[in-house]
DNA sequence: AATGAATGAGGGTTCATTCAT
DNA sequence: TATGAATGAACCCTCATTCAT
């Protein structure tokens, strides 16, 4: 799989070429399919997103030969600017503080994305073998964030960071009625609150 | 054609026409349809529906002319009931505990019969007039509840019914996790904890 | 089949009681029947016949055991009625103004009930054995006019009944133009001066 | 690939793509559809048409998005037939003869290409815009015919083009009959003779 | 590699017709 | 007899997926 060379071993002339081209319409497959699942919700039809990403319905196949392929493309570098976002929060915010702000960058996606929620929802309840390496790094993610708020006494032992994560991904599923997002970020302040240890400091809005 | 008595009864209130299997199938349909929308979500092919409850599509149409209507028919009992139990709660537990113990009835009944879950995302996030009525009466089940207990000064006055129901379901449609009740459980127990206004008793297992 | 006398023969109690209402609901069936072919053309639903009539749809079938049988009977009576009228023009008119009355007759019979161009063509086009009748009657009723209108002198002897009346009829199926009432009357004059044997008198509108 | 000159020819103009299949399957879903109309009226379901043709539904759909696109394609091409006939009749015949010979070929056309009965009644009792478009042209047609006819002082001026054509395609609508053909010839010079504004020259068979 | 034509399964829906009550 | 419930074939149409060019 690896060359690991600077030097041609292989005959493979195949290595020189195909190159631009197709990685400018990969990209643009991606493009599309985001703002198409965002706006039209995870059933979009592939051939919409093809249209719009002004390529051939073949050449979507070619580079995401499944529905689920390309899904997961789309959404996996959403999941890693989140778990990202959790690793830095974990050295700049106090450990409740990163914990909430982590969980309401969750809420800003979906909010910002639609198709996020899908994405989430898949990520945690999916059996594919590509949702399931979402979900673990979703869920080191948040367990990351809770095991430190736990460490640092401020937050009870007793939730998993799966439960944590579910019910986040639950909360964010009905995002159609409207003050949903408002909603759910004051239920996040309430869950904190219970999760904490003591005296929860009522924060105020 | 006789009603047994042996003297003709010929009050047109009686019953004009028995229907012993219309009854059979109406019934058939229902569970299957709830079986299905349980498993296939709310998009499940209505064909499906009919296949599982053993009667011909047209029979289900004749029942149900709309998907709206075998909807609305499937979870309108189960609303009613959840609506009902409140009510008993409301007189029957403490404010806090009576609340706790109609969330915790919201999961056995997804834990039980799934298709509730479809129902209660249907019922929080449909935009149909049957479904906005259904939504005004569970919110005004848990509305009741939570009342009670800002007046008894148990819970916080800053969260609306609706926040606190679309909570509840959105916890419950990721019900395909092995142990997620328990997890949705515990985080009822949080969330409740986060409501009250002071000293959040921990309540052991 | 008939009893022929007023005395009772057969021991079939059956002859007694349900005559009143069947005939009634045969009716009923007729009639809506008629409403309906006219209203939604002949594509229109037997339920929608039936539900018209006030009786249930097996009813209707009991009375009609086809499509076809309803729809012959509906328009026998209308195709009666022409041929009723061409005997009673053979008297009451000139050779050729009966002709030209009886033709014209056709075309109202058109404009008021609409479901009649369809059962003149189907009279006219139709292999079931039940229009087959219709289209012999109905050639009867053009053949006698024309024949006398021959015998006369007036017109000439090389145009069959059956050329004449599917000419009719086709000039009728046309009937959702605007204005084409008049102007099938109108290509009627044309058609019958150009029968005509000689000097044919331009008539005045 | 190659245009086989051995020199790249790069221009854009170039057939971007052949598509011999593609052609070939448009050309036999006409062919059908022409058939199946003919046969099965105009309601004839689509997918009888794409199943004469030999062609996946999805095909069918491809190439004539709506059942409008489909009609319209079918009698396109016969309606500019019978135009263009028109025109060299013009130029080629007596006034009174060149009305005679396009009436008569329009019957040819119904009698060799069934579907032209349905195409000319879609024709002329369409409602789209597409079919007011062809009524145009062939009212145009026959009106052209007749002018010149009226002009040269043959033709009585009193009958639209609208009503003749109107007239036409009514009787070659009832082509099932055996010698229905024979028969509409007839009818169509005793019409002619009707029109005539003076000594009828009566035609031998 | 890219394209887009072809395919057909599948879902929604209607209705003619049969059959149990 | 009258009723209307049940059935399923047939239509329409969409789209995921395959394949020839």
């Amino acid at each position: 799989m690896n060359d690991g060379s600077g030097m041609p071993v292989k005959t493979e002339e195949r290595l020189r070429k195909p190159r631009a081209d197709a990685i400018r319409n990969r990209e643009r497959v991606l493009e599309a399919a985001k703002a198409v699942f965002s706006a039209g919700g995870v059933e979009a039809s592939l051939e919409a997103v093809a249209r719009r990403a002004g390529v051939g319905i073949g050449t979507l196949y070619r580079h995401f030969p499944t529905r689920e392929a390309l899904f997961e493309a789309v959404y996996r570098r959403e999941v890693e600017q989140l778990s990202d976002l959790a690793a830095r929060l974990q050295s700049e915010a106090a450990p409740v503080e990163a914990l909430r702000l982590w969980l309401r960058a969750n809420v800003e996606f979906v909010a910002t994305k639609k198709g996020m929620a899908a994405a989430l929802a898949i990520a945690t309840s999916g059996t594919s073998e590509l949702t399931i390496f979402s979900f673990a790094r979703l869920t080191k993610a948040v367990g990351g964030l809770l095991a430190r708020a736990v460490a640092a006494g401020d937050v009870r032992a007793d939730v998993s960071a799966e439960d944590l994560l579910r019910t986040l991904v639950g909360m964010c599923l009905l995002h159609d009625q409207p003050g949903w997002q408002a909603g759910v970020v004051r239920m996040l302040d309430v869950l904190i609150d219970g999760l904490r240890v003591s005296a929860p400091t009522r924060r105020k809005k």
